[in-house]
RNA sequence: UGACCCAUGGUGUAAUGGUAGCACUACAGAUUUUGAUUCUGUCUGUUAAGGUUCGAAUCCUUAUGGGUCAACCA
């Protein structure tokens, strides 16, 4: 068999394959996912492996997308997480044909349990949640109905209306189904539709004191919209026979509901709940912390919406279970600021280089300045002026006074290049009294300037430095990974104790000063490190920058195996 | 010890009865005024045992391993 591998013949993924197929017998015209949050909390990066998916699946199939919002619990639910789960989809890039609200339903969810009530198929319970429990049998065992289940339909229509007429306290009554007791099926035996929950909602207010559970309100919400593929996580998968039974039973639209791998991130954890807790015992500032996976963090510590969307492409989806490489991520943005981030020289760790042999009585102006290219990657960014001088910083560990073999960068005798710069090279080491290195002497070779070198001398090297009287200080917050281990939810006892506590670090830098005028959403690469952002937390008297991710460090690497 | 889902290199993901491919990682080399980028190459895989077939990663059986389910959460 031939291999395609080309672009427009890639082969699909198994949801792919359902909608093709669905598509070419004819069974739907056009295609309309959603994409289902409840508001209870932040996005993070395992929704946008299903934005993506949701989305895409339209986009890719010239269908359409829902967002919808699975707001039926209203003790949970908050107008705050709204609006940043709908800023988070915007700047990861989708639109949703319509937006909707699963409680827009309410009054048609509830006609919908009237006539359940009506066929025999649901009834009101006076259990208590306990009762309903025990009732219910565990996996191997069946469970039991009660005498509540006998109650006629008139009985059960009458106590249903008072339960919304809030006759009732909370958990006084709940509606459930009447299916199968004695089903393999936990979620068959006759599960609650209903609950009495006097609680304020977000939208719709204090109009009722009842409300349908998840089961009785997703497959009824998708219908109602006219979904084609509902697509959810792997642990809904036992929810899709009621799913369909609701569906068949009202004898509505039929959305079917297709399952994937939800998405894992080694080094840290993927649970709303892990994450609120993180973000309320304050291990980390809140939901936008650069640590967290949210999209939020993610977008605070300089992701950008490509580079998330490049990565869901790139991991894929399937039914098993499945835990990413967080160096993958890393990869796809440092691929995408690679070519768009604008290149600067910050030196964190710096020592003094005194360049004996430059006469800056002697220069003009002009000379003072050097030109460097803003992006090696992209022609169009054009240049800026650096400023030069007698004095400079260079990164301390730029410097060994017995280097090894191979060391390519400056050692006493030895060159090595300015970038954009000159060659120089280091004539004399000066120490204090404890024996620690203050400054260098050195000399340079005005022939070898960067463009126009004549000197004929070759280095291998080449550092980055800023002028050491013409620079600004700025603050750099350093990320590592959040957890000290590559799966903590599946580690013995409570996710916290795994937690990396030097995850974030803050370190000084001398930056050359075109980094004054920045703007937030501006990427950079500070040469030879990594990828920055400028924080929020800056202000005009003190630049804040955000690492993104370091540079891939081939020497770094090979010097820890030796 | 019931039901359901899943099993392809270190990690992901293709191959839909006919050459096990791609990406990341790792390693080696070339290029390089970023030890980055870029480029080239290399290593590593069908959970096991049976069966069907000319031919099985693919179909069947069993085993093994992993996951999910007993919330008035979604």
């Amino acid at each position: 068999m031939i291999v395609d591998n080309s672009p427009n013949q890639k082969s699909l993924n198994f949801l792919e394959e359902i909608i093709q197929s669905d598509l070419s017998a004819g069974k739907y015209k056009s295609i309309l996912t959603r994409f289902p949050p409840e508001p209870n909390g932040y996005l993070h990066i395992g929704h946008a492996k299903s934005i993506c998916l949701n989305f895409g699946l339209g986009l890719h199939f010239g269908g359409k997308t829902n967002l919808r919002f699975d707001d039926t619990n209203p003790v949970t639910e908050d107008t705050e997480y709204v609006e940043s789960i709908k800023e988070d989809i915007r700047w990861l890039g989708f639109q949703w044909a319509n937006e909707f609200y699963a409680s827009d339903y309410f009054e048609q969810i509830f006609q919908f349990a009237i006539k359940l009530i009506e066929n025999g198929l649901a009834y009101v319970d006076d259990s208590t949640s306990e009762e309903i429990a025990m009732q219910k049998g565990t996996p191997t065992q069946s469970g039991s109905r009660n005498k509540y289940s006998e109650r006629t339909v008139e009985e059960n229509l009458k106590l249903f209306n008072d339960m919304r007429a809030g006759k009732f306290k909370d958990g006084e009554k709940v509606l459930r189904a009447k299916i199968d007791m004695s089903s393999s099926n936990m979620l068959m035996r006759d599960p609650i539709l209903y609950r009495i929950k006097h609680a304020h909602h977000h939208r719709t207010g204090n109009d009722w004191c009842i409300y349908p559970m998840y089961d009785f309100a997703h497959g009824q919400s998708d219908s109602l919209e006219n979904i084609t593929h509902s697509i959810c996580t792997l642990e809904f998968i036992q929810h899709r026979e009621l799913y369909d039974w609701c569906i068949n039973k009202l004898a509505i639209f039929p959305s079917q509901q297709f399952e994937f791998a939800r998405l894992n991130i080694s080094y840290t954890v993927m649970s709303k709940r892990k994450l609120l807790e993180l973000v309320n015992e304050n291990y980390v500032n809140g939901w936008d912390d650069p640590r967290m996976p949210t999209i939020s963090g993610l977008r605070r510590r300089g992701y950008t919406p490509v580079s998330i969307r490049d990565f869901c492409e790139k991991i894929g989806v399937a039914k098993r279970e499945n835990l990413i490489d967080v160096g993958l991520l890393e990869f796809c943005v440092r691929e995408h600021l690679n070519k768009i981030a604008e290149r600067r020289m910050v030196v964190f760790d710096p020592i003094k280089v005194v360049i004996t042999n430059y006469e800056v009585a002697t220069q003009n102006e002009e000379s003072l300045f050097l030109t460097t290219e803003n992006n090696p990657e992209d022609p169009h960014a054009g240049s800026r002026k650096i400023s030069f001088g007698k004095e400079i910083f260079i990164e301390r560990n730029d410097f060994m006074e017995n280097p090894p073999k191979k060391y390519f960068r400056l050692a006493p005798g030895q060159m090595v290049r300015l970038k954009s710069a000159f060659i120089i090279k280091c004539d004399e080491v000066i120490k204090n009294e404890h024996g620690e290195i203050t400054e260098l002497r050195c000399t340079y070779f005005p022939e070898s300037k960067s463009g126009s070198d004549v000197s004929g001398l070759q280095v291998k090297g080449t550092i980055h430095w800023v002028n050491a009287n013409e620079n600004i200080a700025i603050e750099v917050r350093e990320y590592d990974r959040l957890f000290k281990v590559e799966n903590p939810a599946k580690e013995e006892g409570d996710f916290k104790t795994y937690i990396n506590i030097d995850s974030l670090k803050t370190v000084k830098g001398f930056a050359e000063k075109s980094l004054n005028e920045v703007s937030s959403n501006e990427r950079f690469q500070f040469l030879r490190k990594g990828f920055y952002c400028l924080d929020k937390d800056s202000s005009k008297d003190k630049l804040i920058f955000n690492r993104t991710v370091t540079l891939k460090d081939g020497w770094a690497k090979d010097a820890k195996k030796n």
